[in-house]
Formats: C-alpha cells, structure tokens, sequence
DNA sequence: CTGTTAGCGCCTTCAG
DNA sequence: CTGAAGGCGCTAACAG
C-alpha cells in the first residue's frame, strides 16, 4: 500500500475552501473564522496531509534549515561522546520546533573561503549556524560569523552582537569550584595543571579559574598545555607528576591519561577532570570532574538560533554545570 | 559584505541565453553548444552562482535526499563511536555525491506508524534510507522498507530486493577467523561465548561462525547473551569465567566488561573482542578483535543508495573486516 | 541547438 | 473572513 503525496490542494477540496486559505489555517494566521480552521483541520486530519517542507520554503524564503557545524577531530585522541551529545541535543530539539538541521564536519569546509561558505551555505538555504567550539585562530569560520549573513550560536566561544549569540558553561567558575572541592581536606599544594589549548577560548577560562584558586589558596601550580590530548597528558605526567602532590586536568580525556601515567609509574597522586564524560568509567578510577550536559547545550543552542532566526537579537547565554565525582559510569555525588 | 542570491535569471542574463539553457547546462544536458556551455559557465563563475538546491529539488520531484536512521541507545552502556562513525562516513560521502542528508534518530520516529513514517520522510523530500542495525523485532520500521515507497539500504541487517541492498561484513567468517587466531597455539578448550542479543542478525551470524569453529576445534562452548552491554559482559563473567579457559565477546564493549570482571575476580583468562572500536585501549589490555571500517561501510552504504535512486535494483553487499590485536589506541598487528 | 511555456507545492498580497 | 492571482527558483517537455 503506497500513501499517495497529499498536497495542500487536497485539503482545500475536501475542505471546500480554497488553497490559501489552508494555508492560513496551517501557518497559524489569525483571520480566519473557527468554523474554517475546524474544517480545514478535519480534513488535514482525514487525509494525512503533511506539508512538503521543500515547497513550503520555497514559497516562504523562510526555510527554517540550520547547519550545526562540528570539528570532529578525526585520527587525534579524542572523544566521540562529546559532538554526538550535541549532535542528538540539537537534532532532537530541531524536530521538536520543526527546523530542518543538517550537520556539517568542519573539514568539509576548512578550505573554503568566506565567500565560499557563504554560497555554500546559502545553496542549501540554511539560515542559521550553530557552531561549536570555535577556535580563536579559524578566522576564516569567525569572519563568516561577523558578516551577519546567517544567524550564528557559538557553542563554548564568545562573540555576541546583534546576530550572534554565545552558549557555555561558566568554565572559571567551573574549574574553581571542581578543584577547589577535590582538594579541600587536603594537605596537596603543589599542583600539576593540564591546560588545554593555548588561545583555546574555554582552556584560558578554565585556567583563570584554576588561578584564582590558586592565589585564594595559596597553591603552587605549574601548568603544562596538554591540547586535550590523553597521550600529552600521559606525557606531561610521566614528566612531572613526580614532585607534585595532585593533577588538574582541564578535561576528562586528558584526566584518564595521567591516570594511565601514574599507573605505569607506579605511584598515586588524585587527578582532578572536567567535562562528566562517561568515558571516564573506563579509567576505571573514581574521579571529580565537572559535569556539562551538552545534549541540553546543543538543545538550548537551537531553541536560541530560532529565537535569533525570529528577529531577537544576540545575547550571552550561560548555562548550568555540576559538580560529580565518577567511577565505572555510576555518579557517585 | 553581503552576498546577493545570484538565481538562474542573473546567469541567464549575463550569458545573454535562456534560464533554461542555463538548467541545461547545470544539468549536464548533452544538446547544449560548446560555445553556449562556455558562455554559461564564465557568468556562473562571475557571478559566483550556486543553485538553489530547494527549488530544483521541488521542481524536478529529485530531492537526493536520503536520510540516515540510527538507534543511539541513551541512557544504556553503549559507545557512541560506531553510531559516530556511521555518521561521519555517510555525511562525508553525501556531501561527495551532492546529496543531502539528514540524521534521524529511532527514538524520534519510533511511536510513529508506518503511515506516519511514511508521511514523515515525505513531507521532509526525503527518497531513501540508510538504516542502521535494524533490529527483528521492528515490524513497524521493516514493514516500511519492505512497502518499497523508499529506496533503502540497511546495514547490518537482511532483506534485498528490488529497492533495497543490504550491507555488511561476513560476520560469521569474521567471528571464525578472529576466534581461531585468538585460539591458535593456545589449549584452551573451554570456551565462554558471549553472544550480542538474540534474535539479532549480526549476532546469529556471528555465533554461526563460532559453533562452526567450536565443531572443528573441538571446543565446548558456553553461550550466554549479553545484549552487548558491558554491565551484563560483566556479571556473566562473574558468574561463569572460573572454569572456563578463555572468554570470546561478540563486541569489544562486551570484551572491556569481561576485563574488567576478570580483575575484580584476580583471575587471568585471555579475552577476544569484535568491532575494534578504538575505546577499546581504555580497557588497558591487548586483545584480539575484528576491526570494521564503519566510517567505510557508511560512505559505501550512501554509494549504494544513490545506486538505487538512479533505478538500480537492491544487491548484498558484503565489506572486507581485518583481523587486529589492539592496545591503548595503537595497532599491534 | 535554443527559447517558450507550464508547472512543482506552497505562501502572500490584494480584492471581494 | 475568504479566495483569486502571482510568484519563489528551477526543471522539463515542447516548439521553433
């Protein structure tokens, strides 16, 4: 049994209206009469009818299509956790406010230049950008942005005016509380620090947070850029976590390398993490780390794009973190 | 500085021809005139025109949309790598072939009935299917497929005809080989076999090919089915590990669960896991595995679709898998 | 080989 | 409050 495509044309026949009006009535117009709307709806109702979104952009110029663009680090040591999470948070609230949502690796479009990704975006009539973790050095992705052709929400990046909006967590504040609560109690002073990225946006965050701890608690620390990398990590550790009394890890990953590190060095020192990845479990040690819940991130990134997309202007959003500890996937507090 | 949508009128004009000379020329027409096609082609380029894919897809009813269907088991201990890898591969590859591409996620679709199945991926222009590890007991999803209103092609699971192809690896052979290379040299003749789900295809299969080793090795074989979750790997090895000689897991998550049992247990028995997913260096153990390219198997499952949209008719397909031995992320062998 | 003419399915003024 | 008419940007016969 094949359902034969039901068009607006349809509805209108069986309605006894006319097309427009069908279309008023699906596109929520407020003049049009409660008979009507009941009747037209019954009918949709009858016929199955669903409207051709194609078509419908088309004719509106409003496609309601956004690109979540994503720099999946492929052949490095990372987490896939991390971009499916935003890739199921946003598609999912996509569909829930009836935008179309297309998902765009960063490399396939790394050698593009602005003029480029513009075509290119607009070839395939997306309107609005969500972008994560833009790097300080893409100037090219940052230039688009600035433009103001498309609406853009930069995930874990700044960058507000009137078209763009930023979503984050409060990273300073973040990785103040995780390692301050990590090490309260404790007699350990002397800290290894595994930043993430030079000029990443987040690890600077992260790092002024770590800092200020620091100073307010009178701790030594050296830091060491570890480029969210496990196997720099495991590095760094072999390296230095010998004269230090515990590790600080601006993320997960790297938190488990040092752990595998401490391991084959044969020695103990507690590892501080941050981001609640439930890869952790299988460092198979229990952990603080800071728990960001990036499906509700992606989620909320969409709801604001459409905001955007409906005229709102940009804004700095911040969102909620908290703080866990971890071990084999199970929250322990 | 904004880029003005050039449409097809703009080229037209400048090239002093038709629009539909211009649609020829785009679409590869043979009866165009090297002359004209040089015409086109400089004012395209001048201008910087790129199609609006929206109104040629409702125009020519060819949306080369296809949309890839996947089952991400939240909230259940699974990996998010191969999901992620699919998705990858099959992007990548649709961006290649010009196609778009849309994610869906089961969960959003899984209330729905054939009728509204069918009514969804209509209204969004979609023509095919890419799914992934359709599972037996979907009647509503498979019912779909079968009532061939959309090109389909499934990985990882049965059912060729004419628009549907099926692709996958010999997981049967795969099973038998990478078992008797686990085996070889070794005495062990107990066996625990720890078996996906049942009623699964890929798990009968691969069970297939461990009986048909068991029966030539002589091995006594104790299946139990783990659902390919790491808990569940790990209470069955609790439970049954001590007599066995050595433990064969029909994923590599099954395999970390395994590990994990055997050293809460302080025993030793080798383990042998499928899929190599690269999570498998968290476990910290080397171990042999089957390696599939999902990545690979994606983009060639997108080759396949767009084969079937242009009329071919469903095939099976069978992928090459490699035998490997892993530790932490490196490739031993 | 090129241009003219109809639409695709829907939205959006604008009369009525 | 409703319907008729014109178009969105492009494709696809059909004439010429």
């Amino acid at each position: 049994m094949i359902y034969e495509l039901v068009s607006i044309r349809d509805v209108a026949g069986k309605a006894g209206v006319a097309i427009s009006t069908v279309s008023k009535v699906l596109n929520h117009y407020p003049n049009v009469s409660e008979e009507t709307r009941r009747k037209v709806t019954a009918a949709i109702e009858e016929l199955g009818f669903v409207p051709n979104t194609i078509a419908s952009a088309l004719s509106s110029k409003k496609t309601g299509r956004i690109a979540l663009v994503l720099d999946v680090n492929r052949h490095a040591q990372t987490v896939d956790e991390i971009p499916m999470q935003y890739i199921i948070g946003a598609i999912n609230q996509a569909k829930e406010k009836n935008m179309d949502i297309i998902t765009v690796f960063f490399t396939m479009i790394a050698e593009m230049n602005v003029e480029e990704m513009t075509r290119y975006f607009q070839s395939q009539s997306i309107e609005g950008l969500l972008i994560c973790d833009l790097s300080k050095d893409d100037a090219i992705l940052r230039k688009l942005v600035e433009e103001g052709r498309f609406k853009c929400v930069l995930i874990d990046a700044p960058g507000v005016n009137e078209n763009t909006s930023s979503i984050h967590i409060d990273n300073a504040k973040a990785q103040y509380e995780v390692a301050k609560k990590f090490l309260i109690g404790k007699q350990n002073k002397k800290i290894l620090y595994l930043s993430g990225k030079k000029n990443g946006y987040v690890s600077e965050e992260r790092l002024n947070g770590m800092n200020e701890l620091a100073k307010e608690m009178g701790l030594e620390v050296l830091v060491r850029t570890g480029n969210f990398s496990e196997l720099e990590a495991r590095k760094l550790t072999m390296q230095y976590a010998r004269s230090k009394d515990a590790i600080i890890c601006a993320s997960d990953l790297m938190a488990i390398g040092a752990m595998k590190a401490l391991i084959d060095m044969d020695i103990y020192r507690p590892v501080c993490g941050f981001d609640g990845v439930s890869l952790m479990g299988y460092a198979g040690k229990q952990m603080h780390t800071v728990r960001q819940d990036f499906e509700q991130i992606a989620a909320s990134a969409v709801d604001e794009l459409s905001r955007l997309l409906e005229g709102g202007s940009g804004q700095d959003i911040v969102m909620p973190h908290k703080l866990i500890r971890i071990k084999y996937l199970d929250v322990i507090s």
